[in-house]
DNA sequence: ACCAAATTTGCATTCGAATGCAATGCGCAG
DNA sequence: CTGCGCATTGCATTCGAATGCAAATTTGGT
């Protein structure tokens, strides 16, 4: 005990911050009093409150969050998982995911999953900093997935679903809004398809190419032209060309993302002579800031990133407070804009 | 010590981990035997690591990286402010300062300051977290540069310089790119110049402009047209249309950033009836993915992002080891990406 | 004014790992 | 076989805040 009024001495001129010793010291109460005053529902009388607060701000003293959560059991940070593409895709998702747990007093601690870096290892670190919840915008395989749930700690994942239903997940309803462009461009006459992938692993390019694929299949067109590329522009360059050499009558080309529709049509306008979309229509998803400008005027599909990360959000709190509750599967509709890249039905 | 022996009954098969105590019966050794085992410099022999090894992977243990770091008071974290603009620019930076930072045993605590939260809210709780370190990629006031120094937490700025030089900072050249890009256009030919910035208390569009009109003066250039956007393709737009109606004879248009560019470009081109480049030329900055594509082939600057990632991050690392060093101030030249949307020399 | 009930307060312990110091063990030389 | 010295090991304490419990204080009722 007389250590502790020595090593304070001086605590606030020095580096590095007051404790709740210190404050308590100066303002002539305990430590459990301090502790007490940052606490809400913490039971103190109005007279020692004003007495800690002013020494807490001569003090500058402010709750060592590192040190509460060691005994709190709760360290109010949440991991985010993501890959160098899942950026790509929607940058802004980042943003919104740490202001929707700023508002709520969590905060975001970030993981890249990275070649020399694989999910096993960046679990691992996650678990080490004993985070309240994990929230992946990447394929988590699902023995990592089960680790974090075997600890306790929630997963919820993004535009991406547990193959066992074993985490939370919300997502843009990837499946039926191409199972709407198929059926658009049906009846907007296309009867001459084509879809370009991202990569048969890739659960969103999976995903989608079965909405639409699908709805064609029942509307009696039985075979499309498939290509995969990996997401970039000049895949869907490549994609395009190849396309269009091998499929004389191909009409309509649904992308898994706007990067490869880009391509796609730079592709067939610039190094195929066809016009969009006179000779060739082409639809993507994401809805990325260029899809809209007058060279493009891309038809695309826009995901409710505000939306989704709200959400996202939400399910992972509800299963931080309540962690035997059952993983919930959310699926948000996403928004078509009708450009000009596209026949199609309008209605 | 009754206690101890109590609680960490059966501890491995509840939620929450294993602890260093229940590895250390497990091992049948002390806890600080398990202690050291994991700590590179740790004095244990051959025997026992095999045996607390065995046991930690037995338990499925790794230590608590939140309750080292109350000890060591060191959390390995380092927060990283961001707004909703900072990341609309280079969306990449975000990963590559991850990446450079889980290389060397960094997190990354993820901030965005908004509205509803402001930059001085935003430090009191990158504080109370006991960060390492602090990386602005923002623009962030001396008052809160100051509040860190005083906590003995180094803050590196990027793409931003501090006022008073209390702060390191990692950034692109923009004035010299840009002085460059005035002295290309003005020996191609050009005589009639206009730069469209991103707002006046920008510091990158500050920059910018600076190296452009400065170097254009002392070519004995006075007057430059000026017109301020928000960073934004539409008012790269309407700037153009309002410059091109009140500037006859404009050859030459810098934008602050890419975005306004390929609104200036398409306003041109679709709402003027201008052809790009042979009646008006636009330079931007950034170097986006679409300023590459065929529709725009946009001339413009590339930050090289990779490597002013891993100068941030290592200016951080050597502030973090010896917090007396003092503040550097790095600039990193851009790359200009010579494309077709400005006759210029090429040289 | 006095006592019981309710509110505040402080004491001591806890979270999990790191570390200075003292004690133990080991190897090796004589 | 003894003793010296170095490498390991364990003990006890520490980091900073939260909290159960008991003590002290206030409040209210009579």
């Amino acid at each position: 005990m007389a250590k502790k009024a020595l090593k304070s001495l001086g605590a606030s001129t020095e580096f590095g911050s007051a404790t709740s010793y210190d404050v308590a010291r100066l303002a002539g109460v305990s430590q459990s009093a301090v502790s007490r005053c940052f606490k809400p529902t913490g039971s103190i009388s109005e007279k020692t409150r004003q007495k800690v607060l002013a020494a807490a701000d001569e003090l500058h003293y402010a709750p060592n969050a590192i040190a509460r959560s060691l005994i709190t059991r709760r360290s109010n940070i949440v991991a985010v998982l993501i890959t160098e593409t899942s950026t790509r895709h929607t940058p802004e998702i980042l943003f919104q995911l740490n202001v929707e747990l700023l508002r709520r007093g969590l905060h975001l601690l970030l993981f890249s999953i990275t070649q020399e870096m694989g999910a096993g290892d960046v679990i691992a670190e996650v678990l080490r900093y004993k985070v309240d919840g994990v929230i992946a915008c990447t394929t988590l395989p699902d023995a990592q997935i089960q680790r974090c749930n075997h600890r306790g700690i929630p997963v919820v994942l993004y535009n991406r679903v547990a193959p066992n239903q074993n985490a939370c997940s919300v997502s843009c309803d990837q499946v039926n809004a191409n199972r709407d462009i198929a059926d658009r461009l049906y009846r907007g006459g296309h009867r001459h398809f084509a879809f370009i992938g991202g990569g048969d692993n890739a659960p969103v390019s999976v995903q989608r190419q079965r909405g639409f694929i699908g709805r064609l299949q029942e509307l009696g067109v039985n075979d499309v032209a498939l290509a995969t590329g990996d997401f970039g522009y000049e895949s869907g360059q490549a994609c395009l060309v190849e396309l269009a050499q091998r499929w004389q009558h191909l009409s309509a080309v649904v992308c898994a993302n706007d990067g490869m529709a880009l391509g796609a049509m730079d592709a067939a306008r610039f190094d195929c002579g066809l016009r969009v979309p006179e000779d060739i229509s082409i639809v993507g998803f994401d809805d990325v800031s260029s899809a809209r400008r007058p060279p493009y005027q891309l038809t695309t599909v826009r995901q409710p990133v505000e939306e989704l990360a709200r959400n996202v959000v939400q399910l992972l709190v509800e299963r931080i407070d309540d962690p035997q509750l059952a993983p919930r599967v959310l699926l948000l509709p996403g928004k078509l804009m009708v450009r000009t890249s596209a026949r199609m039905d309008k209605a």
